[in-house]
DNA sequence: GTTGGTTCATTGGGTTCA
DNA sequence: TGAACCCAATGAACCAAC
């Protein structure tokens, strides 16, 4: 073994020796695991002890410049943890990646990590669990500590040449020209894309594993030049932008194109007919009794006793506009009382009567009438004001530039300003 | 059917009502079916629901959500609100848009408007912390006195494996290469950048626990490193530096991106309409015989009776050496007591002028005089000296480089040197 | 299917302050 | 001292183009 390193690592590689000496596991290996032999089952899951003995060698020498490397020989303080524990869960039994199977009884992983640390904490006063009583009192085999370095592939799936190049995880594939994992993956692009410079605790020479990846960024980003990721290969900010400018391009395309018009199916047509029925059926013309005092809005619109428009209002498109130049004019010019209950309440008629339209236009309509009571009032509720705005496409007379409501009642925009007025000052 | 104008706005009630005349149904309430049964198991699904596993987790929440201090201070005025006040800034001076100049040294809007922010946040902590919590003191059934080195897990949270490998407290993660609890953590962190070295009192063999684990230092210390905490995973102080640039870069990025310019509301127009006001309102100059000695110290000015700048320092835009550099002459050459005294009271004379200023200019918007007289106070002085800057902006004049008060009174970089020399022998 | 970029919940550094 | 917080970094899962 070669030891070219500082003292630092004269003590790292004496470990290692040692360490390598009295446990048949090469960590740089990531499928010596195989062989690994189950360990002695009085060890149990007492990783506390193995971690206090062992730290016990490793730091009996100069703790305080370690480097990273030496988890690679300590994986108990992470063995715990959850994603990982996980994939080593399924490494105690490939075929059961949802959990140990020993004989009958089937634990999930997360079943497994509770014992784990239940070994850790001593007796304590626990809450109903619904596993404890399996758990609590059983002595299992001792599993190994899993190395949270090695890598697991799926039996049926030949990815075992996927391993990344940098920390030997997984890889999911060649990124910026290198095979690599995920996380090498954006860690090189954010690194290259916010030009970073990192620089190493120890010695730049930190060996790299997926457990430790996290510690040193300056000799992971090392590792990834070294094994041929290219920077190059980071899109500018100026491509990200075009990219991001032709996928909405195409997006709106794609959106488009669900649009194109296209030959409507029996059933599509047969729906749109019933509903064009039941529309042209549901607008039977108001008779006069019931849309009471239209005589007197009707005299008042004629007799041109209505709210005087400044062209300039009148001409604006601006809704709003037009709202404030009216309140402000209101309070001023305020019809009699008598008047103004008139056009409240053919206004109120108006509304009645149109929602009954409406009511009776949905219930024309088969599907409508099969849902629920309660469904359909939401729908009513929720879809009225929309149908009236249809029905007033529909009833809009071009000519006279008015709402009709059959042929005894029209209603231009200065009667509807007029009412607007009217119906302010009475709510004022 | 005679309606109220009240009764019109109900279209609910009348959609309803009308609904049930025009439907053939035998139910007198349309909500019969909405007497969905209730919902005790319902309730009983919410409860355990709200007090998730989240409970347990440190890290919630949204992050990009501004701080509690934030929202707290919003409703309770929306004066200086964040952007505001930049815009605010610019309407004063739309010249100086580009930050604020002294000389050759130069505060960004950027800066200008993160100073501004962090001092609402001062005052707004100044001003809401009047909620205690009271039920410090609950008092528990003495049935079952719990043990308090047990560790406690709630029930629907798997995070029973997350035990401190310490002192057994309830651990929050892995902290510099260790499962271990927060108090743990900041142990560490704090004996390690202190440089701190404890002895124990006993034997170096305490048992830590999570109730005794303040009792001996050195022996937390000592099993925080046999449990493989690092030392190293501990930032260097150039680390944290560069850290904290980086949060600023990112603050003042996010900041900008704020800034967006927007169309502003009618309401925040006429605020800002409010503040112009009220601030141009304020900038009566000062008489002569408000702002005394000020004869001496033009008289000194004029006779370049000036601290001899060394051109080196001059032209440096680097402030804290200019400092240096002039502390270092001070004591050597030191005015006449009396022309100190002249100088000194000019400058207390300057101080109370222009704090009355400000003063004068809160009072002229409304919002600031509806506030508690408490918050008034605590706001003035948070923001005074914002205030004041934003005023130096403004009166600054770029020909002469000098902030004027007035048309009697201009201070060039000069005299402020010299003003803070001998302020400097003044007071030591 | 491969490989760019993006998203967002999670992690674990530091900081604050009662 | 440590609970509660802020925030950059991380990486699994995803989307889109080829
Ligand atoms: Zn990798
Ligand atoms: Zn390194
Ligand atoms: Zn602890
Ligand atoms: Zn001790």
């Amino acid at each position: 073994m070669m030891m070219t390193a500082g003292s630092v690592m004269k003590v790292d590689s004496l470990y290692n020796h040692m360490y390598q000496r009295s446990t048949p596991t090469n960590s740089d290996n990531p499928h010596s695991q195989d062989s690994k032999p189950a360990c002695e089952p009085d060890m149990s899951f007492n990783f506390k002890s193995q971690r206090g003995h062992k730290d016990n060698i490793v730091y009996t020498g100069d703790q305080s410049s370690s480097s990273p490397e030496d988890q690679d020989f300590m994986p108990k303080t992470n063995i715990l943890k959850k994603d990982e524990s996980l994939s080593a869960c399924r490494a105690f039994h490939p075929a059961a990646s949802d959990g140990f199977r020993l004989g009958p009884f089937t634990l999930s992983s997360m079943e497994l990590q509770d014992l784990a640390s239940r070994s850790l904490v001593k007796a304590t006063t626990s809450i109903g669990r619904n596993h404890q009583s399996t758990c609590d009192n059983k002595v299992f085999p001792s599993i190994d500590p899993p190395d949270p370095d090695s890598v697991f592939f799926d039996d049926d799936s030949d990815d075992s040449w996927k391993v990344c190049g940098v920390c030997n995880d997984k890889a999911t594939g060649y990124h910026f020209n290198a095979l690599t994992c995920e996380g090498c993956k954006g860690f090189f692009r954010r690194s290259i894309k916010n030009d970073k410079s990192f620089s190493c605790q120890y010695n730049n020479k930190c060996n790299i594993t997926k457990s430790n990846r996290r510690q040193c960024q300056a000799c992971r980003l090392r590792k990834c030049i070294q094994i041929g990721m290219k920077r190059e290969c980071i899109m500018s900010s100026d491509q990200i932008e075009s990219k991001k400018n032709l996928v909405l391009t195409n997006r709106m395309k794609r959106t488009a194109q669900a649009w194109v018009p296209r030959e409507l199916s029996q059933e599509e047509k047969d729906l749109l007919d019933t509903i064009c029925t039941a529309f042209l059926q549901s607008n039977s013309p108001p008779d006069k009794s019931i849309l009471r005092g239209g005589e007197i809005v009707e005299k008042d619109a004629s007799s041109g006793n209505s709210p005087s428009l400044s062209p300039n209002s009148s001409n604006s498109s601006n809704f709003l506009d037009l709202i404030k130049t009216l309140s402000s004019d209101m309070v001023a010019r305020t019809p009699s009382n008598m008047t103004n209950a008139a056009h409240v309440l053919h206004f109120t008629d108006i509304m009645e009567y149109s929602i009954r339209e409406v009511i009776k236009f949905c219930k024309k309509i088969p599907t409508f009438l099969g849902l629920d009571l309660n469904d359909q009032i939401a729908l009513l509720k929720a879809g009225c004001t929309e149908i009236l705005f249809l029905k007033a496409n529909y009833t809009y007379d071009s000519e006279r530039k008015a709402l009709t409501l059959g042929p005894d009642f029209y209603y231009t925009r200065e009667s509807f300003l007029q009412g607007w007025q009217v119906f302010c000052s009475y709510i004022i």
